[in-house]
DNA sequence: GCCAACGTTGGC
DNA sequence: GCCAACGTTGGC
């Protein structure tokens, strides 16, 4: 199990369109950078991720779940660009802000502070944890703490 | 809305 | 293969 995080516009893509589409998931098209790619490509099924909005909010807002491994991105015809498909699994009971993960010592190295600009991320198991727990969630259960 | 950071493109 | 120009991301 590895874990990750998504960021999103929510004017583009929320958390609410999100959960909208249940358990069917939706595919993470559009994005056009290699590095995020790769680490789509990497994803595993039911790997757990953070659904960060950027932009506005500025926060983590809940958990997804990986349901379709890497397959081409349908919205562009070039086959450099994949995408995986997430579904929501559940809110973050207290959301969890930038500011909050840049004021943690726990969290300095995440690259969501240190590669700001990278929109598909890892995150590290004892940063699931952490940010889980900020979040109010046990991060092995995702039971709210 | 600004601008810094940084990834990509394309000329040489 | 270098690097300048350019475009995009995303925090502020």
């Amino acid at each position: 199990m590895q874990y990750w995080l998504f960021k999103s516009e929510p004017f583009k893509w929320s958390w609410d369109q999100q959960k909208a589409k249940g358990d069917a998931g939706e595919e993470w098209d559009g994005i056009r950078n290699y590095q995020a790619r790769n680490n789509m490509r990497l994803m595993e099924l039911g790997d757990k991720a953070f659904f960060y909005h950027s932009n506005e909010g500025l926060e983590v807002v809940g958990i997804a779940e990986i349901c379709a491994l890497s397959h081409p991105d349908t919205t562009i015809e070039d086959d450099r660009w994949d995408c995986v498909d997430i579904k929501a699994v559940c809110d973050m009971p207290k959301f969890v802000t930038l500011k909050d993960v840049k004021a943690s010592q726990a969290l300095s190295d995440m690259a969501l502070v240190t590669s700001m600009r990278l929109s598909v991320q890892p995150v590290k198991p004892d940063e699931w944890i952490e940010v889980c727990r900020m979040g109010g969630l046990n991060g092995n259960t995702l039971k709210p703490l």
